[in-house]
DNA sequence: GTAATACCTAAACCTAACTTTAGGTCAAGG
DNA sequence: CCTTGACCTAAAGTTAGGTTTAGGTATTAC
């Protein structure tokens, strides 16, 4: 059993943000003893897939509804099960996302590079968007697909 | 040229945002004739590079700082690169921990399928982290790897 | 015994990025 | 004329996810 202050020391977070999880329902069966919590294995696991959701974009009432679940039992394994569906797709979709606008800044840093060496965008402008070099060809037009 | 109201049409945007974006200095060549803006492809690729931007997690202020280079001409193509640069860095790295909350993702997903076929979670815990089948031992290494 | 710590609470505060509201101008249509 | 619709502004409101503050308790250190 640990105090707010070994874990908050082991998850590299404030006090306060662990009372604000607690307060928000996200370890619903901590126990106190004359009024401090008691954080055990359960929620040192809880914290980690936290960690995860929160990585995953998940609100902190929707976390909290997958740990009453988890407080339910075997009954919610599809509910559980879905929502973790329902993020993997929603992470896919996201980190497509995140690599088209990758792709754009690739696409910008190369620009700005041949800009910088020729002095102005002029010859630059000239090159796109049909006479780009191979090697940032597939960049732009993945930046640029609708 | 444009209105507001087309604007917001084009780009899926309430003009409320357009007009929010404006007043954050997000457009400082911006016309108006008698009050009113009147927005030209600068504004259009300028919002388009607004919303790769936000994909990259830029806030408004270092987008407007990119605006401000782009209208002071040549002598800020280094700073422009230099932030685009510093987000492509940003980003992957951002990327990369997407994917290992992604295969945590998968692994929970695997391990309530499992736990579904089997009615409880006991027969599972025996498996972990040791004795995991093949197809999810990855997933699972590298959502615990620290 | 008293001072420093570590814990507790409720409630106020904070920030970013919008959104909504309230009130006003102007042009076109009936 | 007068009403409808698209534009304008300033300012207040909203939401999420915390953080800070003010005040209180309980244990340990000198």
């Amino acid at each position: 059993m640990y105090t707010i202050g070994q874990v908050a020391e082991m998850f590299g977070l404030p006090a306060s943000t662990l009372r604000y999880y607690d307060k928000q329902g996200l370890f619903p069966g901590l126990e106190r003893t004359s009024g401090i919590r008691q954080f055990g294995d359960t929620e040192l696991e809880a914290l980690r897939v936290i960690e995860c959701l929160k990585k995953a974009g998940m609100e902190i009432k929707d976390i909290r509804l997958f740990m009453e679940w988890c407080a339910e039992g075997p009954s919610t394994y599809p509910q559980r099960k879905a929502m973790f569906e329902e993020r993997k797709a929603h992470m896919e979709s996201e980190i497509a996302n995140m690599n088209r606008a990758l792709d754009m800044l690739r696409f910008k840093c190369w620009y700005y590079e041949q800009a910088i060496q020729d002095g102005s965008e002029d010859r630059l402008e000239a090159l796109i968007p049909d006479n780009l070099p191979e090697e940032i060809k597939g960049a732009y037009e993945n930046a640029h697909a609708r």
